[in-house]
DNA sequence: CTAATCGGTACTGGATTAGTACTATTTATG
DNA sequence: CATAAATAGTACTAATCCAGTACCGATTAG
């Protein structure tokens, strides 16, 4: 399972209250009743977002956070890679990772940013306010319990 | 930073390493020694690797590991999702996910399906075979130590 | 002035994962 | 046939990482 963390989780879901709010402040603890989630976390998620520039806050009282930008103009990759750092898939791409081989470059480690890069632009392209449409009450579902029946390349047929 | 295990990671590498062999099976000790990866772990992955349909083994002195199909035919997420299970970013997708939101449906679930079905596009994009080319030295690299230049949305220029 | 709210840091418990150990099974080869 | 080489399977352990908590400081509306 390819996975982000919960933090990046619930950044988009606050997220997407904040863009159906339509740029009314709405302070933490609001949106930690609005979607039962523990305030601290909300508390920590949204300062980190205005510190990347994604939310703009407003201290005091009646204060709170609000989008910075248009929905439009913020991305999925935007929002994940506020909270999760630069968008990698492994740390190969750091620069001291010597188990992997004992050439100085891992074969195929250009190879890795490409699959970065794919994910990349497949994260930027969905953006904020696709996200915040309340529509579609729940599509196909992308994943079976049992991966054999969609993923798997052992029946092969994508 | 959006991971998969280091599982997925080791085995995308073994599995270029067999792409290179042409079809002539290696045993799990010789990729291991090849790559200096620990050998159980190797040996765990091949083994998931082949009971995927991935690999073909051969039993017996002489044996080894070898792609069950041609290069170009296997992608990034038939690997990926052979040794993590399904590719899904979030365990929203599975039915018992309450914590999220008082309403049945937590209102952004079916975007996370999309997001989903964005990264296994484009992990299926990535075959095998272009991965096992042993080309480019090391091209751009996609993130930088400071995220703020590459990904972040602050100065948001993409 | 006071209450409400954001801002920052440090800590802890728990879940997940990497890695190990051991044993059984299969098969080429002499 | 005997032996060695290799995969197959399972259970266990140790370490890492992450979610969540607690606490206090800074700012601002009323």
């Amino acid at each position: 399972m390819i996975r982000i963390t919960r933090e990046a989780d619930y950044g988009i879901v606050l997220m997407a209250c904040l863009a159906q709010a339509e740029g009314q402040p709405r302070s933490a603890a609001a949106l930690a009743r609005q979607r039962r989630l523990p305030l601290p976390m909300v508390s920590k998620i949204l300062k980190s977002l205005a510190r990347a520039g994604l939310l703009s806050s407003q201290r005091g009282a009646q204060g709170g956070y609000s989008l910075a930008w248009p929905a439009a103009k913020i991305s999925a990759a935007d929002i994940i890679g506020a909270l999760e750092g630069p968008i990698a898939i492994t740390e190969c791409s750091d620069e001291t990772h010597d188990g992997c081989s004992r050439q100085d470059h891992c074969e195929i480690s250009g190879h890795w940013s490409r699959i970065n890069q794919a994910i990349y632009t497949a994260l930027q392209s969905i953006s904020l306010e696709e996200m915040s449409r309340p529509d579609q009450p729940r599509p196909v579902r992308f994943h079976s319990p049992h991966r054999v029946t969609t993923v798997n390349a052992a029946g092969h047929p994508v």
